[in-house]
DNA sequence: TAATATGGTCACCATTTGGTGACTTTCCCA
DNA sequence: TGGGAAAGTCACCAAATGGTGACCATATTA
């Protein structure tokens, strides 16, 4: 397979498009998917809309680019999943869970994203969706089940849950006061007696089966 | 104070005052907020939508009124407070927890209204938040805080992480499939797994206070 | 019953937004 | 070096959307 070095046209085009999927993510995190219009699109790019047309096809082929490129398992799977497990999974689920929180925290266009994901319907948005079930099926199948047996569906809804609270809170941070039930999340404080709460939760659930 | 019976002008513009607020609801519910623009809401209320300037000043005083209409924590608060609390809120706080899930399962105009809390600022929905952390921080403060005690804190965590997973579970079951960590949410079986969990969860969290 | 006030409609305008044809510029290569 | 291909710009159009003045219809009232 022989390696053509670029033109300076084909670099320039390929310079380009960057330009305009670092828009999309760059307004993204500041104003939302609601904001992702051609128009500012091309404006914070400095570039002509005709561009997203003629390289993309149009927006949402554009916004489906920008999407599929991002990748926000890899701060989760593969590398991190140990390979001796002796405790059916306890320790790897609390460092996965507070590894969610904390992520999810930092990185506003992880949030930006996943609001997105609540709000419309998208073949690229969906597609995250059913990636992360998979790799959690991974996981859920290899080591938690055979370590709860019959009581695998309630590790199941503990971690639904879980996971679930873990968006939910840090979407809501963002918007609304930083308060739930009286603590503030976005104090360092606070955050830690969700993480702390969090760990708990999962260590009781995992004293059932040493009864 | 004397009460002038309407004229039928005074009640027709009533009438179509609760028209108007009528078709709020409804686009709400079947499209989002996003498709509440006003040429549509005055479509669908079947009228002019000069009336909705008249009447309520622009689109933004009509859904601030459509909000202050809405007072999501009947369903909870006041009647449903037991007097005679002997747990320390234990059953309590699991029919709260439950009565939440199920609520907002079947009020897709409830999760369209959280979703769009999640979505803009709007100090009718920031009242909303207010609203709702009053009424929970009486319950805290007078029941489950000095049952806890020192834990009081893991205590509160512990229900920010379970009501928000009970609002993202809700609302992600419409969006994307319903499934999560391989339950299916719109079954009643996958449902039923939460349930069990939130109240194992809650349980686990009281039984710290009877060692 | 005639004047007035008000609910309600319609036509119209300005702005925003998505989208495209025609053009210019620049690079590549025969 | 000249012609073609492709990057990039600009002007323009159409539809959607927010907003308003002028008008009509009808109920109330003097």
């Amino acid at each position: 397979m022989e390696q053509k070095s670029p033109s300076s046209k084909e670099q320039s085009k390929e310079k380009s498009k960057k330009k305009l999927l670092a828009a999309v993510g760059k307004i993204l995190k500041t104003k939302g998917f609601s904001a992702l219009k051609v128009n500012d699109i091309a404006a914070v790019a400095g570039l002509d809309k005709k561009l997203i047309y003629k390289y993309f096809g149009g927006t949402d082929q554009l916004l489906d680019t920008y999407l599929s490129t991002k990748d926000f398992w890899s701060n989760v799977k593969g590398d991190r999943i140990p390979k001796d497990i002796k405790d059916g999974g306890q320790e790897f689920s609390k460092e996965l869970v507070s590894a969610q929180f904390d992520y999810m925290f930092r990185s506003k266009e992880y949030q930006k994203i996943i609001l997105w994901r609540l709000s419309e319907q998208r073949k690229s948005l969906q597609r995250l969706t059913t990636t992360q079930e998979e790799v959690g099926e991974v996981i859920l199948q290899h080591i938690t089940d055979p370590h709860f047996g019959d009581n695998a569906d309630l590790y199941r809804a503990v971690m639904a849950i879980l996971v679930s609270g873990v968006y939910y809170l840090n979407l809501t941070t963002d918007v609304n006061g930083s308060i739930f039930c009286g603590l503030d999340l976005n104090e360092k404080s606070g955050r830690a007696k969700i993480e702390e709460a969090l760990h708990f939760l999962i260590d009781q659930t995992y004293a059932i089966s040493k009864d």
